[in-house]
DNA sequence: CACAATTCGTTGCATGAGCAACTAGATTAA
DNA sequence: TTAATCTAGTTGCTCATGCAACGAATTGTG
């Protein structure tokens, strides 16, 4: 790769990474260092974590990621309505309704009318849903805890506050409803 | 609402959180709370600063997160392939190369052959693209300070710490390219 | 030199997600 | 009662994204 050689000439001293990128020396400063953009790197964590748990919903169980967060949801508590299943505006109600109605065509979620409220319906896992749920849930937690095994039980408890903390304050920045999906 | 009425009757005591949701008792024990399962609590979070984030890059500069990563990168350091824009594999080469002709079109970037290996294209900011650079930067900076504000500088600094480490795990969890895009 | 294997980058295709418009049911007020 | 408003949920449309196949150029091997 003389590609390299010729870059490492042309570019002065500047970054350099490891990573066997080349680059050259910017016409002005560089302003924002994407590497250590927060936002960035929270996507680019959140977006790894994603792929590994989606490999597992989609290759061994052909579950989306909503269809997931539906199912585990119905583990939890048995709830009903879109909007029920994400309290905070994480994914869209028609993503919910999608997921859903797929769920419902595979026989892994019941609907039921609900007689007090006519726009709303109950959902239950079905046996069959509920086996699925068990078989899936354990292995997500794995993926989780494998992630976490790298953290002390100490760091692990900040890292949750720290979330906690940077969550409240993203819901005031973002626009009003949004959030959105994967994981 | 006598629906919650009703549901609270039903819901013996279990989690009856605050968010106005209402609960059934599960079947069976839960075997995930989706709210303290840190793949998710990451996806949330990370998709909420990026809601907060695209909304400036779309509405305001009319540019996708990737466009936008591209000329961050560009004002960085001026490099080039598709490669090294996602130097993880965060972000698919046909992301990038859809938002490198985009930007083309628009005439923020200019492609330049590489003589030396002519497979590839030089990338640069045109002096418009510089000024959207340059405009936009300082308000995706202040995103991530308002954002970083309810942290001490030692818990931002613990932070960057986990958040490293984590990434590093995450990196061996996923699937050996997989990554993805918003932020 | 020739042939396989690799790499950069583009593009067609199919899928998935958000938006917005809409239906149906519920609630409030006149 | 009736009309206006609001909420739950669905669906058509559009667009972004990932995948996979491809073309072009380069590298490595026999």
């Amino acid at each position: 790769m003389q590609r390299i050689v010729l870059l490492v000439a042309k570019a002065t001293i500047d970054g350099m990474m490891a990573s066997g990128s080349a680059a050259r020396k910017p016409t002005s400063e560089p302003l924002v260092v994407l590497e250590e953009f927060l936002p960035y790197r929270l996507n680019v964590l959140a977006g790894l974590t994603s792929s590994a748990l989606a490999q597992i919903y989609a290759e061994r169980f052909g579950l989306s990621i909503p269809a997931w967060r539906v199912i585990v949801t119905l583990g939890q508590h048995e709830c009903r309505t879109a909007r029920d299943m994400a309290p905070d505006g994480v994914m869209h109600k028609s993503t919910v309704s999608r997921a859903v109605a797929a769920l419902e065509k595979r026989g892994l979620v019941t609907r039921r009318p609900n007689l007090d409220d006519r726009r709303e319906e109950w959902l239950t896992l079905t046996s069959e849903g509920r086996a699925i749920y068990e078989a899936v849930a354990p292995e997500a937690l794995a993926v989780g805890e494998r992630l976490l095994s790298v953290l002390t039980p100490q760091e692990q408890k900040t890292l949750s506050t720290l979330i906690e903390k940077l969550t409240r304050q993203a819901r005031l920045l973002a626009p009003r409803d949004a959030g959105e999906g994967e994981a």
